[in-house]
DNA sequence: GTCTATAATAGGATAGAC
DNA sequence: GTCTATCCTATTATAGAC
């Protein structure tokens, strides 16, 4: 039984969806450990903070993935078509076709999101921001492209909780392709 | 000590505003006791099938307070942008103007779902159908006023859903005004 | 770094008196 | 109908061996 089969990148990535699917308080150690794989004792000596920073750890190293696989795309060059399109299908695939939950959404919901609020409030203002520059440099005015961005998340987000509810996903296809309709209009 | 000081109703009522606020999961029986001011076995007096049972007549308990509030005026006679401007009224006293959850994706995020799945679904269709109904009334072709009722729905939720992440409530405001705004374009 | 074992507590639920 | 007391399980977390 020697160390480390799995990487903690790996680790980060199966508490990511433990934590989108059960949320924060339905996540119990004992399902985090048989997901990862980690008995307790493991997860204690890479998390000595606990589940709090298990969160906490996911939410930065999302925060990261995003930055790499959104955010900097979203803002390179090419076509601004392209990039809105590979940011949507980007999101698509994150979130399963509308099957999978938003970690954001489910850390917000906790008991206790106290620890959360700050990462939380940052990951939201730089999502839209990314949004809110594609569309500016679309020749969208200002305040209407700050709008059309924040629009374009929450749209996002419910949509996520109405397919959940409604156990289909047109909803959430719906958006996105409403999304890329009408995000760099004129 | 006589009996009944609250009526079931008023349990109804603060079980509503625990379980929107902690989730299904986090809403432990020690804070849903001290929320209503009745011990365990008081609880399972009322509600003999536990937790699963409280949220249940709370969410029948919700449909009807919904059916009897926000989609009998909807339907009812007047001028239709009235009609309207009330139910976004009802809908931003409700969430406090956005700073409570919505019950219905508390429900639908918990770790065991399918006891709500039927009722969840059923809700947020009537709840569109009550949208769309006025939509269609006001002169909006069938196909698009289904599309702006779900996008209507899909907003007020995603709303919630960014303005708790984000600690404020411009989010939901917004998104309020937007819907009075364009739900029965032409 | 991981394991087994265990502590300590909080969880949901029930019994029986009043 | 409500209370106090209790049960049992699951929970988070830690100790100590390897």
């Amino acid at each position: 039984m020697p160390a480390a089969i799995i990487t903690k990148d790996e680790v980060l990535s199966r508490l990511l969806e433990v934590f989108r699917r059960d949320g924060y308080d339905g996540a119990s150690l004992a399902e985090i450990s048989r997901a990862t794989g980690l008995g307790k004792s493991s997860l204690y000596n890479h998390f000595p903070g606990g589940k709090e920073q298990m969160a906490l750890e996911v939410l930065a190293a999302l925060g990261a993935s995003l930055e790499r696989d959104l955010f900097a795309p979203l803002a390179a060059a090419g076509p601004r078509e392209k990039r809105l399109d590979a940011m949507l299908e980007a999101i698509d695939a994150f979130y399963d076709g509308g099957n999978k939950a938003c970690l954001l959404e489910r850390l917000a919901a906790s008991v206790d999101r106290r620890p959360f609020s700050r990462p939380l409030a940052a990951a939201f203002t730089r999502w839209m921001g990314a949004i809110e520059a594609l569309a500016i440099e679309a020749g969208v005015k200002g305040a209407v492209a700050a709008r059309r961005a924040e629009d374009a998340v929450v749209r996002i987000e419910g949509a996520l909780v109405v397919s959940a509810a409604m156990g289909e996903t047109g909803p959430f296809e719906r958006a996105l392709a409403d999304i890329r309709a009408t995000l760099l209009e004129p």
